[in-house]
RNA sequence: GGGCGCGUGGUGGAAUGGUAGACACACAGGACUUAAAAUCCUGAGGUCGCAAGACCGUGAGGGUUCGAGUCCCUCCGCGCCCACCA
């Protein structure tokens, strides 16, 4: 038995296609392009599983595009800039430079050794100056567009990494990296904004669909659309005014009372000085935002005295609170409660014995009866107690009641979002320099063309906190490009989320040295026609790329509006985690399993236990490295058992028992191609019954792995495989005719499961005699004769309940079909003594007998 | 609290409203072997039965239909996202 050489022969293929730089492309106007796109990893130094999985599913996309005649562009590049390097050159005393190169070194070859089909020409490195000068310039643009603006604002602060995060990267309060609870401060900060195009980034959602519905969703609700009423209370005895924001401005008849933030300017006016004030500050800026604080934290307010008037009722005085549940960030950092038509409002009246008016009638309820049943009503009705808007409909009464005070010039309709303008500047120094000079006479100027990049100087110390940038020597002393006097540099550095905004268009033109990218390659490759990744980028990646390439549109740039086409999000990669008795986690190559079925340490056979299947994480140490897999089981058996079981968008759990199996089928597809005995035969007329079955499935798999890709269904396509195998091995071949029946089926094989296991099938169509590469061959065509059954086997029910099974020719029409379904024995026993009523045909599908 | 999704054998999972469990993993039995590994063959949703077969079966309950894992309603459980959002 000859044993299939893993090692030595995906070797040997991966070779020769970078020798015939198979699967570099250029622009070629005369044929149909693809454009596969995996989310470009961050090199962190080591692959892992999710990298794996993330490129064997853009893998699989590519080679099959190829196979079907596309000009397929398939890159890959480096998200080089940020924290990580810069906290290992801290750990290592090591240049964030030097630490981010040799990781990419590393991974290329990791990545290299999975035989992706990636124009490895168009390799990118965000941290390169060559790539982030064009970034630079963009950033300039948007500065003179107006997109780029500086601000003063209370910005959330990482005090571990010593620098300012986006909104989208606090999570419950905290940092997305550092875990550690964020501050407020004040800061003159860069921002991006974003918030110009919340309206089209909202509706352009809708024209994606080859988008996930779930990430539609999420961006739908991060950009929270509310449209409203805004408009201002007279403070009683005062000239201020209370501005508040209301979606139900319907239920201004049942207000009962305002309420401001505790950081909203007029609450610190009118609560100041009065008993219990700095008491109740205190306790609202120390709650929590954690999902257990909100959820117990009671609703708390602090009457500050004051009152306002009520716009629409004379001489009716509502009392103004500071509450603790009211967001300076949101709307106006004040609002009116209306306790019987809000949950929240409604506790909050309870609590301090305000009125509870209801205003809005269920359908079907009597005005002049109805009372809540111990909660708000928040559903549609018809207006009651509410003066002009009396027997309106919801909707049509908040029309009214926003025309109202647009007439009384009080406020306006309007929409606000939740989003909030993307700040994009970052107090560190593995990033990219924001391009800009301070100059006391000209105030903030751009660095001109010319002078671009700005670079990082590399002279740098990381042993003090703060930003390296800031304290170096000479590096920010520079001079005004405008009038020539000393100025100083911009220190901040871009968000990394900067460089990933726009690293795809960069792809279409990476060598570009005049511009980022050039119309033609950017009209020619854009827009990604399938773009692969994890879902944790919903929002945060994957909104600023769309915004991004909205901005550069609107700086002249040739984009399309949407960036992304198509969108897969893939699951995650897990395994089981282990704990030893004394509760420390236990790597699962520590581990082996005893005779009883036990698990046990390897070193000491002391025994472990399972704990979870969980995300792979380097605390829980059930992580499995890519890099052992690859060099034990070859990167096929590899990507075979991450796309054989479970479908791309669930998670994946990493099983030892799944990577031999798939590593075991590798073996077994070698041996079935060499030992069969098939030789190309002479010219072929007929085929017999059994040899035209294989033709007929053998075609049919070709049709329906296609189909199975293109739906993203690779557990399906590699089954269809299986089932292909599984018949060619069964099959025997007597004459020419089955040989070549035989021949034709293995090379259907081979070019199916080309997407998933790339080597071996270049190494099969190798051995099947074929001098050209099995990368270049196109998909086989399949006979449509041959993909409809000659015959089908279908169900014979009796009251629904399925009695006996026939076959019957697929030509079998709907009174042949009937006669031997009725014919058939076990229907026959089966409805003895019985009457038949009706019999239900379905030509193909289903015959049912309905008797009693 | 709001939104979305998902519940199918021991396990991963298949199934345009039409034979539930494809294809695998794990398991059991057998062949080969001195033995093991590898490989090959066979079996298998559950209950009863030597078998033929019968009955039950897709989280629970109801409904629509000749026919429901699939559609509708109620409930339970799990997962993800958002969240004192006015």
């Amino acid at each position: 038995m000859t044993r299939y050489n893993i090692r030595e022969t995906e070797e040997k293929w991966r070779r020769v296609w970078a020798e015939k730089r198979c699967f570099e492309v250029t622009e070629q106007g005369n044929k149909e392009k693809f454009y596969v796109l995996a989310m470009l990893p961050y090199p962190s130094g080591r692959l892992h599983m999710g990298h794996v999985r993330n490129y064997t599913l853009s893998d699989v996309v590519a080679r099959y595009r190829r196979a079907q005649g596309y000009n397929v562009l398939n890159p890959m590049g480096w998200d080089a800039l940020g924290l990580p390097a810069e906290n290992a050159a801290m750990d290592n005393k090591m240049h964030p430079a030097t630490w981010t190169y040799s990781n990419i070194e590393a991974m290329r070859a990791q990545l290299k050794s999975m035989g992706l089909a990636i124009d490895w020409s168009r390799e990118v490195t965000t941290c390169d100056p060559s790539y982030y000068k064009h970034e630079q310039k963009m950033f300039i643009e948007f500065y003179k567009k107006g997109i780029a603006y500086r601000k003063d604002s209370l910005v959330n602060w990482d005090p571990v990494e010593n620098t300012v995060l986006a909104n989208e990267q606090v999570v419950d309060g905290r940092g997305w990296r550092s875990g550690v609870p964020v501050e407020r401060r004040k800061l003159n900060q860069w921002f991006l904004k974003i918030t110009d195009y919340a309206d089209e980034l909202l509706s352009a959602l809708k024209s994606l669909d080859r988008w996930p519905e779930k990430v539609r969703l999420m961006q739908e609700n991060w950009i929270g659309k509310s449209s409203g009423l805004q408009f201002r209370f007279d403070v009683t005895g005062s000239r201020d005014q209370i501005e508040v924001f209301t979606t139900r401005p319907d239920t201004l008849f049942g207000a009962s009372f305002v309420a401001l933030a505790a950081d909203h300017p007029l609450a610190k006016k009118y609560g100041a000085g009065k008993p219990g004030y700095d008491a109740f500050i205190k306790q609202c800026q120390a709650a929590g935002t954690s999902e257990a604080a909100i959820e117990q934290a009671e609703k708390l307010g602090f009457d500050t005295g004051a009152t306002v008037q009520h716009p629409f009722i004379p001489d009716h005085m509502l009392p103004v609170y500071i509450a603790n549940f009211v967001l300076m960030e949101y709307g106006t950092g004040a609002l009116f409660g209306c306790p019987a038509h809000d949950q929240r409002d409604f506790e909050f009246a309870t609590k301090y014995n305000l009125p509870i008016l209801p205003v809005v009638i269920p359908e079907g309820a009597d005005p002049k009866t109805f009372q809540l049943k111990g909660e708000p009503y928040t559903g549609p009705g018809k207006l009651a107690h509410s003066g002009f808007l009396d027997g309106l409909e919801t909707e049509t009464a908040k029309r009214a009641a926003i025309r109202k005070i647009e007439d009384m010039d009080k406020g306006f309709g309007t929409t606000i979002w939740r989003l909030r303008d993307w700040g994009v500047s970052r107090q560190r120094y593995w990033g990219c320099p924001v391009p800009m000079v301070h100059c006391d006479a000209c105030g903030i100027v751009p660095v001109p063309d010319d002078q671009l990049p700005v670079t990082l100087p590399e002279d740098v110390t990381f042993d003090k906190p703060g930003n390296p940038l800031d304290r170096h020597p000479t590096w920010k002393h520079t001079s005004c490009p405008s009038c020539g006097a000393q100025a100083t540099r911009e220190t901040d550095t871009f968000d990394t989320f900067f460089e990933s905004s726009w690293y795809f268009l960069r792809y279409c033109d990476a060598h570009n040295d005049k511009e980022a990218f050039s119309a033609k390659a950017s009209k020619y490759w854009m827009a990604v026609d399938q773009y692969i990744g994890g879902v944790e980028h919903a929002v945060l990646h994957l909104l600023y790329s769309r915004f991004f390439t909205r901005a550069l549109r609107d700086c002249g740039y040739t984009v399309p509006d949407e960036p992304f086409a198509g969108l897969f999000t893939q699951g995650m990669v897990t395994h089981m985690s282990y704990k030893d008795v004394d509760g420390k986690w236990i790597a699962p190559a520590d581990i082996q399993s005893g005779h009883n079925g036990g698990m046990f340490r390897i070193s000491d056979n002391a025994p472990v236990t399972p704990q979870r299947v969980e995300k792979m994480s380097k605390s829980k140490k059930n992580v499995v490295d890519p890099e052992d897999i690859l060099s034990t089981y070859g990167a096929d058996a590899a990507r075979l058992f991450i796309l054989s079981d479970t479908p791309p968008d669930r998670d994946l759990e990493w099983t030892e028992a799944g990577i031999e199996g798939a590593w075991r089928y590798v073996n077994r597809l070698h041996r079935l191609v060499t030992e069969a005995n098939a030789v190309k035969p002479s010219a072929v007329s007929s085929y017999s019954a059994a040899t035209t079955a294989l033709r007929r499935q053998a075609h049919q798999t070709a049709a329906g792995v296609a189909a199975d890709i293109e739906a993203f269904h690779m557990n399906k396509a590699v089954a269809r495989i299986r089932e292909l195998s599984n018949a060619i091995g069964a099959f025997t071949a007597k004459d020419d005719g089955d040989r070549a029946a035989l021949r034709e089926a293995m090379e259907f094989m081979v070019i199916g499961m080309n997407p998933m296991m790339p080597h071996l099938a270049e190494e099969l169509w190798s051995l099947l005699g074929h001098q050209t590469l099995l990368a270049d061959t196109a998909w086989p065509k399949a006979d449509p004769a041959l993909l409809l059954a000659d015959t089908v086997t279908i169900g014979v029910q009796v009251n629904g309940k399925v009695r006996a099974t026939i076959t019957l020719p697929a030509s079998a029409g709907q009174k042949e079909t009937e006669e031997i379904a009725l014919a058939d024995p076990h229907i026959v026993k089966s409805l003895e003594g019985k009457t038949v009523r009706k019999v239900i045909v379905v030509p193909g599908r289903i015959v049912n007998v309905v008797a009693g």
